[in-house]
Parts: C-alpha cells; sequence; structure tokens
DNA sequence: TCAAGATTGATGCAGCTGCATCAAGTGCGC
DNA sequence: GCGCACTTGATGCAGCTGCATCAATCTTGA
C-alpha cells in the first residue's frame, strides 16, 4: 500500500491546507480585532448555550467540540476566569462535574455570533455561489468519512466550527 | 456590510475547518509514528532543496512558506540545532544571511517525500477520483483569491498563515 | 464484598505561536 | 555625505497545545 497520490489529489491537499488556514486566520483576526475572544471560547459558549438548563459536564463538551480532555478542562478554566460560565458540584457522579453558562456568557455568544456570520459572509459567502458552497460540502465531507456531522445545521448553529 | 452567510456557506466553513484540521492531523500522525519531525520542517527542507546551490535566504523562505518572519527564524534555529541546515554568511548584504541545507537535511527530505505521499494517498488521494480532486481544487482556489501569487503586501504583515 | 480496571477531570512540563521590540545594516532623497 | 525610513533577522514574554500522569471516583465481575 505505497501507492502515489495522483497530481490532483496533491494539488488538492496543497490547497486544503493552505486555503484553510488562510480562511480561518482572515475570520479569526476579524473577531479579535473587533474585541472578541478566540472562536473556541465561542464555540464551547455555543455548546453551553444550547444545552437544556445551560448547562453540561465537560466530557460532554469535549466530544461536541472533538477536541482533547485536557484542552476543554483548560477552556473551561479559562472561561470560568472571565465569568462567563460557572463550574457547578455534580451530585450524580462526584468525580465529575457541570458546567454552567452565565448571562454573562450568554450575552458574550450573542454578540460574537453577529460577527461571527458577517465574517463567514465575508470570506467564504461572498466568494461561492450556494450551489458551489453545497458542491464543496460534498466534497469535504467525503474526505472527513470518520466525522459524521448532522446534516445543514440552521442559522443559529452559524458556527460548531472547530 | 452585515449580510448573513446562506447555510450552504456556514455549512462549507464548518466542515472546511473540521475537515482540514482532522485529515492534517491525520497525516502529521502518520509523520510522527513513522518518526519523522513536523510538517513545517518538512516544507523548508524542501524549499531549500530546490534553491540553487541548496541555500537561501530566511526573508525567502519566509515568503514561500507564508508564515511569519519571526516563525521562520526559530524553525530555521531547529533545522540548524539537528544538523539539517547551516547558516552561511551573507557577503552581500551584512544584515542577512543565508541558510543551506546539509547533506543530512536532503536525505531526510527524500525520507519524508515517501512518507509524505503515502499518508497523502491514503487521506486525500483514496477518497477522491481525479475529477473531484480538481474539483475541490477550484473550489478551494476561489476562497484563496488573493492568495494564489497576488502581490504580497509589504512583507512583515503579509504572512499569517498556519 | 472487594479488587482490578475504567472513567472523569486536573496539572506539570516541554515545545510552539504570536506580539512587541530590538540591533544592525541598507538605501533613498536631498 | 547625511539623516531618516526601511529591511533583515533575533529574542523576551505570555499564552496555548500535546503528552504524560495523577487523584478521585465509579463499575464490573468473580
Amino acid at each position: 500500500m505505497k501507492r502515489k497520490p495522483s497530481l490532483e489529489a496533491t494539488a488538492a491537499w496543497i490547497r486544503l491546507v493552505r486555503v484553510q488556514s488562510r480562511v480561518l486566520d482572515a475570520v479569526e483576526q476579524d473577531l479579535k480585532r473587533a474585541g472578541f475572544p478566540p472562536l473556541a471560547w465561542y464555540d464551547a459558549l455555543l455548546e453551553l448555550s444550547r444545552a437544556p438548563s445551560g448547562e453540561m459536564r465537560p466530557v460532554e463538551l469535549e466530544k461536541q467540540m472533538l477536541i482533547p480532555q485536557y484542552s476543554t478542562s483548560r477552556l473551561i478554566d479559562r472561561l470560568v476566569d472571565e465569568g462567563l460560565a460557572a463550574r457547578r458540584e455534580c451530585k450524580m457522579d462526584k468525580r465529575g462535574l457541570f458546567v454552567e453558562i452565565t448571562e454573562a456568557g450568554r450575552e458574550l455568544q450573542k454578540k460574537m455570533c453577529c460577527a461571527y456570520s458577517t465574517a463567514i459572509e465575508k470570506h467564504v459567502g461572498s466568494k461561492l455561489s450556494d450551489a458551489d458552497a453545497a458542491k464543496l460540502c460534498g466534497l469535504l465531507d467525503r474526505l472527513g468519512c470518520a466525522c459524521q456531522e448532522a446534516a445543514v445545521p440552521t442559522a443559529r448553529d452559524a458556527a460548531s466550527a472547530r
């Protein structure tokens, strides 16, 4: 199994890496310039805000966000430090805990959502027709294979990116 | 300019971020498991090996690789520490220097090339037909817009890829 | 019931990134 | 020739990531 990739596959690989990093960077920079924290914070706040009663276990958050355990743990640290979330005792399982989004957290999430949407439109939406965006989705999904994602997310889902 | 992105654009954004990070990670892990250094090292060695007489200025490398200046500087540090490259005096411009790939550097580059090709075939090539890979290229290029060969805005702030 | 193993979350450490800044050298305009 | 703006490359610092590992708790099975 040492087949070599075709020129087309190699070109696709290079573009995938370069374009994504460029576009992601552009979006993150837009948010940063608007005074917002990193995208990962937004993703976490979004997950929390959607959870029933605004709280979930770190282990759940970790699965939703597809990031490693220690990363979740530290992200929660930062959110708590900034007053965007709070840790709550978990009585069912004393190893664990609950993370609950605060009012401040919900507000930030809403504000970031607008800026985020604008950035996505600027760096992605405005450059592709809807039909082309759908084609791109299809092609990328084939590469993702193991990464099963629900169909097209709703507008508010604007971003479970990352 | 506060238009909202379409569902298709949002979905494309999400997939772009997720799939790329997943595929990139898979490729990097393959190389790592084979005992190789990070991809950035390979990219640098490849650029150096292609340069006439195997040497180039850091500022050139920086432009080729689309990474920031300090990142280049430190990458060179690491390559030199490992004996894969060497710094040479630059007589034309005493501020600058040349980076020259060593024999060890060339050998590593060749070895990594095989493993890298195999990984690309495994994680990209085997999942897309050549025609689809070409389509993907076309779509991604549209997102890259300013990226392909475009006039680089005054050096320093230009590079923020990766 | 109890020991072995799995799960949950935290943390020390090393390495990498980005930011800001620095020193040295170049070159343009006058 | 001179001064000032720019280029080139390095580095201190803070923050983030990945790895390994830990303590606490839960679960399973004999």
